[in-house]
DNA sequence: ACCAATGTTTCCTTTTTGTGAAACTTTAGA
DNA sequence: TCTAAAGTTTCACAAAAAGGAAACATTGGT
């Protein structure tokens, strides 16, 4: 140490010191002291009188004449017992911050991805509620680009967003997969077949009409893999299905949507084996600055609503 | 060290480390700090992140980026802010403990001694009142083997009397002292007569009446080793002077005394050569248990009072 | 893309603190 | 008077704490 710096030069009242001084006073000795401290008389000894020199007054008379506290080690304890008391008080503040999380969070989740019975952010709000009630939580569902935007900014906390594209800035935890597939109507034309009957026919799906999101999603790109001509742009996947339903559109859906539509009966799955894929949803949060104990609560109520475990 | 002992085993935060970080939080940012710290980024940045361990929560997000505080540090920050408070409230106290004396102290003083214009007693008790205005003062007068009792038993806290015989329980710190010497009045067969004189005569003192104190002192001493028969017992100064002043007793009186009742008219020194002597009075205090503070703050001014300087 | 500023980490040194053992000192009590 | 008990002091040592220097890492601004 090469010199003490400017702080606490008079003061920095050794807590310790008064510490074992309150001990030794209840004790009413060093020696009585020396089994409830676990320390050493000798140690002791040197701990009364250097508190002694540091606060500059004599604390108490001891020897083997008996031990008696002066008048002003009498104050001096009354005054240290108040002390560690707030010290308590302090350390308590502390802990209660630790144990209560307030503010509010604010969680972005990607608009269409609602309906995923994977997805289990209820039971993870629930979670959340339960270690955290203090905290207010804010949902505001847009889509994955708007909702990384946001996290990346600092105007969102969280985002449950598909997980393609991840930002070097962020940092995406899975929680889920969506299985997706392209899908026709009844009254397509192909409607009914089996993936072996499309391709003897050697169908080139381009020349079916598609439908798709307008915005960058997993969708998208899963129909520029397609290459089919995106002949009508959606904004929701209800809307979607409605075209799909039509008999006039190719279009993805989830498998869990085709299912809830009455599947066989109203969509049928087109070439399964090259169409199907899944998109794994994940919880982001940005890496800087770090995300706060309650966004990072947050994220564990999410991972273990979604573990398998539960 | 061998095993750190039970004290504080979760809590003793570390007070520096807390008054580090508020400078920190205050200069926002640790860079702008090390001026007010005097300490190197390197020591600042560990002493943070060691406080944030300690209490287990992230204090501030800093770096290249800016420096902020978290939620959770803001509150910290607080909180520290209202300890430091309460720990400079506790040096205050200490501080005032320190500075002003209370209670009562008891002083004894040899009956005999107070005409004695050494003596600045009154001057001493003025000084004291002056910076222990809350000490009630206590004075007793007596014998000086019944005050030196008194200071051992604890019963007096310091007393002035004449130092012979020290006690090894007591701790002598002299004065002043008082020229003694063995007298006659108008009227005595010795009146008159020089040294010299006297001494060709081959005076035989003990042929003569003496007159002393009926208690041990000084005075009694000094009789003994002139080997006179005491004639007359007195207790106390006035009497010894009136009975001197007779003409028919010898005695010794202190030279002020002497010089009160009119010297050469009234009195006559006999043989000062070798009957003078003086006796020095000394406060007295015990060792053990040490003086306590007000004592030693009385003292003090006894010995200013009596130094030469003043 | 480069630079300056802000922190962090690693490595090493110095100082302070905590500790026990043992030899002493003092005092109360048998 | 002798002894046991209570503290104090000295000595030696280990560990923690405080500190700095230098090499890194990250980021904002030119």
């Amino acid at each position: 140490m090469a010199k003490r710096a400017v702080l606490g030069t008079l003061g920095d009242v050794d807590i310790r010191l008064l510490r074992v001084f309150v001990v030794v006073a209840e004790c009413n000795g060093i020696a009585a002291s020396e089994l409830e401290l676990n320390i050493g008389k000798s140690t002791i000894s040197r701990h009364i009188s250097d508190l002694e020199k540091r606060i500059g007054l004599r604390l108490c008379d001891r020897g083997p004449s008996g031990f008696n506290l002066t008048s002003e080690g009498r104050q001096v304890l009354d005054h240290t017992r108040q002390l560690l008391l707030q010290i308590d008080e302090f350390q308590s503040q502390i802990d209660s911050i630790q144990r209560n999380l307030k503010g509010t969070i604010r969680v972005g989740i990607f608009d269409q991805s609602s309906t995923n019975p994977n997805g289990r952010l209820h039971q993870a709000i629930a979670e959340f509620d339960e270690i955290a009630p203090d905290v207010a939580i804010n949902i505001l569902l847009d889509s994955p680009s708007a909702l990384e935007a946001g996290v990346t900014s600092g105007a969102l906390d969280l985002a449950v967003v598909p997980n393609y594209q991840p930002s070097s800035a962020l940092r995406y935890r899975p929680l889920y997969t969506e299985s997706m597939c392209l899908y026709c109507g009844q009254g397509h034309p192909l409607f009914g077949l089996s993936d072996a009957e499309v391709q003897d026919r050697d169908v080139d799906l381009s020349a079916y009409k598609y439908a798709g999101y307008g915005f960058n999603s997993p969708n998208m790109r899963a129909g520029h893999k397609l290459r089919v001509k995106r002949a009508a742009q959606v904004k929701d996947e209800e809307a979607l299905a409605l075209l799909i339903q039509s008999g006039r559109y190719l279009g993805y859906l989830a498998d869990h949507v085709a299912v809830g539509l009455g599947a066989a009966q109203s969509v049928w799955p087109v070439l399964r084996d090259q169409t199907a894929y899944s998109v794994q949803f994940a919880a982001v949060v940005r890496k800087r600055p770090e995300p706060d104990r309650k966004t990072t609560a947050f994220l564990e109520c999410l991972t273990s609503a979604h573990s398998p475990a539960d």
